[in-house]
DNA sequence: AGCATCACCTGGCTGC
DNA sequence: TGCAGCCAGGTGATGC
């Protein structure tokens, strides 16, 4: 499920790759993928339009267009976009819901089995080049500072957990399940604990833990599950999986004290831990 | 206001 | 072997 370092990568893809062209023709097959408006109207909206930037917010992906409208993309649970040069040559993977083919011929698809996944055009744009909606969203990690104050500020009055809180696009934008995880673990704190009772310096961990695990993974261009479902622009798996400590590693020794990690369960979430040197 | 729960969906896994 | 049933998971709507 791509969140921050997934989505970081394929931005980094459609910027190398579909920046710069002029869309063509849209087809639209699934019947979910475009909701907010109709296929017809997405398409309309689409076609003869250059595309000038990806831009990414979170775990939103934003297109902008030559006429100033933003085409957003959000892959959700097992969205996948694939860059494909030469059409002829590769035949269409199954779940291809949409595909923006270019004045080139080379195509951009998107193939999404769950149909979580969304597109729409608005033209409610902010001087960012994001959707102004997007403002609802907390700070992206990646690219606003989020030091402890700021991060201690967005977590006050909140009597959550620290993964709900974590996970909560609205506190800080990008994280999700996997690297929420992965948080807590290189902080040293339970992603059951409550928020507040986290002191200062739980906090200054925190905040450097989220900025250094983000970046470790956007560098190792995101994880790929043992479903192999997350792969890149160009179909390149993720290498950050070699390094998680404690995601999906239930019963497997915590490298940093040796204790058996933990799959715990709260809400209707799961979380995995290590029951020792998290508190 | 803020927190919890549910709906959305289907491939893949578990267990009988 | 076959199949029923469950699980994952981000977001937004709904309920409390």
């Amino acid at each position: 499920m791509p969140e921050l370092p997934e989505v970081e990568t394929v931005r980094r893809g459609l910027e190398d790759t579909v920046v710069g062209r002029r869309i063509d023709r849209v087809r639209v097959t699934g019947r979910r993928s475009v909701r907010r408006q109709s296929p017809a109207e997405l398409s309309s909206r689409l076609e003869g339009r250059r595309l000038d930037a990806a831009r990414r917010y979170g775990k939103f992906l934003a297109l902008g267009l030559d006429d100033g409208e933003v085409l957003v993309i959000h892959l959700r649970m097992s969205g996948q976009l694939i860059f494909v040069p030469v059409p002829d040559a590769v035949g269409q993977a199954p779940h291809t819901h949409v595909v923006l083919a270019f004045e080139d011929k080379s195509e951009l698809r998107f193939v999404d089995p769950r149909t979580f996944g969304e597109w729409y055009v608005t033209d409610d744009v902010g001087v960012n080049g994001l959707p102004s909606d997007f403002s609802r969203f907390g700070p992206d990690p990646l690219t606003d500072r989020l030091g402890a104050r700021v991060l201690a500020t967005r977590l006050t009055r909140r009597h959550c957990t620290l993964k709900a809180a974590l996970t909560d696009q609205r506190v800080i934008a990008g994280i999700g399940n996997l690297y929420a995880d992965e948080i807590c673990w290189a902080a040293r704190l339970r992603p059951d604990r409550r928020v507040d009772t986290l002191e200062d310096s739980d906090k200054g961990r925190l905040s450097r833990s989220i900025s250094r695990v983000l970046r470790a993974a956007t560098n190792k261009r995101g994880s790929s599950l043992r479903d192999q479902r997350y792969r890149d622009l160009m179909g390149n798996l993720g290498g950050y999986q070699a390094h998680h400590e404690v995601y999906d590693r239930a019963g497997k020794a915590c490298r940093r004290c040796g204790a058996s990690i933990e799959k715990v369960r709260f809400g209707a979430r799961v979380a995995y831990c290590c029951p020792s040197c998290q508190l």
